[in-house]
DNA sequence: CGGCCGATCCACT
DNA sequence: GTGGATCGGCCGA
């Protein structure tokens, strides 16, 4: 089922990055429906965090997304080549968001696999943020779009389902967030979570 | 308007 | 382990 949109209007966005893992991020694209389960992901904790677009207070035309009510993607282009998803969350006018980095191909395998152009998953399949945009087929153009189910059912669709698959504290590993050295002290906080399945 | 660089990935050595 | 791809965002002039 959805995930109710509450879940995306808590304040705390660590919790919520903790909470995403083991939920089933989901795309309807030209009709063909895609999903993988969340394994990696990263909080990037808005105007007071180095490491965000939105470190204090920025807003720009790619950014304004971030400053939506919680329950939005927010995708932009990195290195001027892959497309990273983000999960809005917090209250209008707060720009929290979770960076999904991370997840294991489940529904429509198929039609991932024609994505990437690979024969066969492995293991890797689905680790990295560029990857996971790749394989359900999201694009920055999309940007801004509803995950809540407020879009009804005309074109493509993102959405984020909890289907009861359990994440332990056992399972979680945390770390320092990738690629963010440039944010000083910030770099260094336990932001990332991912599990293994 | 110019220039630098990034929440990355892959091929190649 | 390393470097190239590739281009929009951002900042300073």
């Amino acid at each position: 089922m959805y995930l109710d949109p509450a879940f995306y209007l808590r304040d705390d966005v660590v919790m919520i990055a903790r909470d995403l893992l083991g939920k089933y991020l989901c795309t309807e694209i030209n009709g063909v429906v895609t999903s993988g389960i969340i394994t990696e992901t990263e909080a990037y904790a808005g105007t007071s965090d180095k490491a965000s677009h939105a470190y204090n207070g920025r807003r720009t035309e790619r950014t304004e997304t971030m400053y939506r009510k919680g329950g939005v993607a927010y995708i932009y282009l990195c290195y001027g080549v892959h497309s990273l998803f983000n999960v809005v969350t917090n209250q209008e006018g707060v720009p929290h968001a979770v960076l999904i980095r991370g997840i294991k191909p489940a529904d429509g395998i198929p039609e991932m696999l024609n994505r990437t152009g690979a024969a066969n998953l492995t293991p890797k399949t689905g680790i990295g943020p560029g990857k996971v945009t790749k394989l359900l087929g999201l694009h920055y153009s999309m940007t801004g779009r509803d995950l809540t189910g407020a879009e009804g059912k005309a074109g493509d669709r993102i959405w984020i389902e909890d289907r009861g698959l359990k994440v332990y504290d056992e399972q979680l590993r945390i770390s320092a967030r990738i690629g963010v050295d440039y944010a000083g002290e910030d770099a260094k906080l336990p932001y990332r979570f991912f599990i293994s399945l």
